[in-house]
RNA sequence: GCCGCGUUGGUCAAGGGGUUAAGACGCCUCCCUUUCACGGAGGAAUCACGGGUUCGAAUCCCGUACGUGGUACCA
């Protein structure tokens, strides 16, 4: 028990990298950096049917942008090379021989259409899903019901066949899972998974065992939808001899739909409106895009904490933790059994809080290409100014630009109709001998705002009278902030320049 | 259908035999801001249901309901 910890994330490049997916990286890399150990990214792409092109190279995107980069990957190397399972193809078959050898696996030659054939002829009410099971084997045409001398005939003849494991009757499997404490199957109920494929790929089940062995792998963290078959993992290392190097097993709960149920899908997030994937990812065969959350505006400490919390908490009131205090406090045992329905509107919450404690300094390179897309060119210096005065308001970088467009470029005025109704000549008499005493006002927010309201005095008018459309004619709606430093930012001619174009609309 | 796993406010959740059942998000009310936010103060839970065990159960046990996952030569 005083191996090094290893652990791996392996996904299969079929798509975007969602929510629940990120977060099994990320309680992979705390632990892994908890104790001082390994993250290993393997690709299991061993279903050539699903190969997506560009896949492989999105994930390493996503893993880079969240700050959870993999020890070993088939992109950095590592001591157990290569990491693509399409690559390891040549030793699994050996695997699969010695479990059939043992006895503990057969050959089928049942073809995919003798299979469909089997289920839907067995198929009844009571059972709408049969199984290839114990029961069911004898029935088929595999190694265990053809004579030895046929099997032999068949595979020499290059007939196409699977290996399948034997499950045996009446036995009970039980295991500690790190997150559920002790569970149980029976495998009679278990059916004899495909080991290695017609094509001579493992499956899932082959594959991911003799890689777990093969990398030391110690710690086996996965999402529960792996928790039925994982019976079969547990006699699979049993059977190929390892057992004492079998890692633990955590089975993550699942992130589900915010409204109704089940799994949290890419639809889900088209309907409610919230991305799902970590970064953008366009289908290459649909050419759909399918928005992430780094495009979204969010942050990627802000999306690493919002996934922590998402099934884990140390017990304390915390809830803002830097990758670093998560590193230190995460414990596995602490993960929740239950999924969680995931709350965007909380994911929104941290990060505001993201961007209110991030130094104004680190957020002008980030929010500077968000005003470039608008063609505004921008000087570093008077960015950090607007930064500064509209971070509060912002949830989502893209805010900044919404909330501060008015610094940047002349506003289109979108509520005139709030002071067109009770205008008349004293405001507008106000406004222009304001405008005229401007040449020589001192340009600083508080003076200005002193030579407002001497003004306001003077003409006997209430300081509620004029603040409105003042802040109407600058901002071009009822938003933003104290309306004399915007007057200080955006200088004098614009000022006058927006305060004439308001006048002759009004 | 069968098997597994789960169930504390709308959501995330603390608490795991005796608590006024934390906290956060969201929502509502008020305060502060002559805008919008921020900030501050309040408001809202018969701990899924039914049985046990116990002096005492959200906490332990059993059952039911509901949810969710699996039941592919997909992962």
């Amino acid at each position: 028990m005083s191996r090094k910890v290893r652990v791996r994330f392996a996904p299969s490049p079929t798509g975007g990298l969602h929510l629940g997916g990120v977060r099994t990286v990320l309680y992979n890399y705390l632990f892994a950096r908890h104790h001082g150990g390994d993250f290993v990214l393997r690709i299991e792409d061993t279903d050539q049917n699903r190969y997506v092109p560009g896949a492989e190279e999105y994930i390493y995107n996503c893993l880079q942008w969240c700050g959870l980069e993999p020890d070993e990957s088939p992109l950095k190397g590592g001591p157990h090379a290569p990491y693509r399972q399409s690559e390891r193809k040549a030793q699994y078959a050996q695997y699969a021989k010695q479990l059939v050898d043992a006895g503990h696996a057969y050959y089928a030659f049942d073809t995919p259409e003798d299979l469909e054939d089997m289920r839907s002829r067995m198929k009844t009410e009571a059972n709408p899903t049969p199984q290839y099971d114990y029961k069911m084997r004898s029935h088929m045409r595999n190694s265990t019901t053809l004579p030895q001398a046929e099997v032999e005939q068949l595979i020499q003849a290059g007939t196409p066949y699977v290996v399948r494991i034997k499950m045996p009757v009446g036995e009970t499997i039980k295991f500690t899972d790190l997150v559920r404490g002790e569970v149980s199957f029976d495998t009679s109920l278990v059916d004899d998974k495909v080991l290695l494929k017609a094509d001579g790929m493992p499956t899932y089940h082959l594959a991911v065992v003799v890689d777990d062995y093969l990398m030391g792998i110690t710690h086996a963290f996965r999402g529960e939808e792996w928790l039925p078959s994982a019976p079969v993992h547990l006699l699979l290392w049993k059977y190929l001899g390892w057992e004492k190097e079998m890692p633990e097993w955590a089975h993550l709960p699942l992130i589900l739909k915010p409204d109704g149920h089940g799994k949290l899908s890419k639809r889900d997030g088209e309907r409610l409106g919230f991305p799902v994937f970590a970064m953008n990812w366009t289908d290459p065969k649909t050419g759909e895009l399918t928005q992430g959350f780094k495009e979204r505006g969010f942050l990627p400490e802000a999306f690493i904490n919002i996934l922590a919390m998402l099934g884990w908490n140390d017990g304390t009131e915390q809830e803002i933790y830097s990758l670093d205090e998560l590193v230190k406090q995460f414990s596995i045992d602490r993960v929740h059994k239950g999924g969680a329905k995931f709350d965007y509107e909380k994911a929104k919450w941290f990060n505001h809080q993201y961007i209110q404690r991030k130094p104004t300094e680190e957020l002008v390179p980030l929010v500077t290409p968000y005003i470039a897309d608008k063609g505004v060119t921008v000087d570093a210096g008077y960015l950090h100014k607007v930064i500064d005065l509209v971070k509060e308001r912002c949830t989502l970088l893209p805010d900044f630009w919404e909330q501060g467009h008015f610094f940047f470029t002349t506003p289109e005025i979108t509520e005139l109709q709030a002071i067109k109704d009770k205008w008349n000549e004293q405001k507008k008499t106000f406004f222009e001998t304001w405008m005229a005493g401007l040449d020589s006002a001192s340009w600083a927010h508080d003076a200005l705002e002193a030579n407002f309201n001497e003004l306001v005095a003077a003409q006997g008018l209430k300081k509620g009278d004029v603040m409105l459309p003042l802040r109407i004619m600058l901002v071009g709606g009822k938003y933003g902030p104290h309306v004399f430093n915007i007057v200080e930012m955006i200088g004098k001619e614009e000022t006058k320049k927006r305060i004439e174009n308001a006048l002759k609309v009004l």
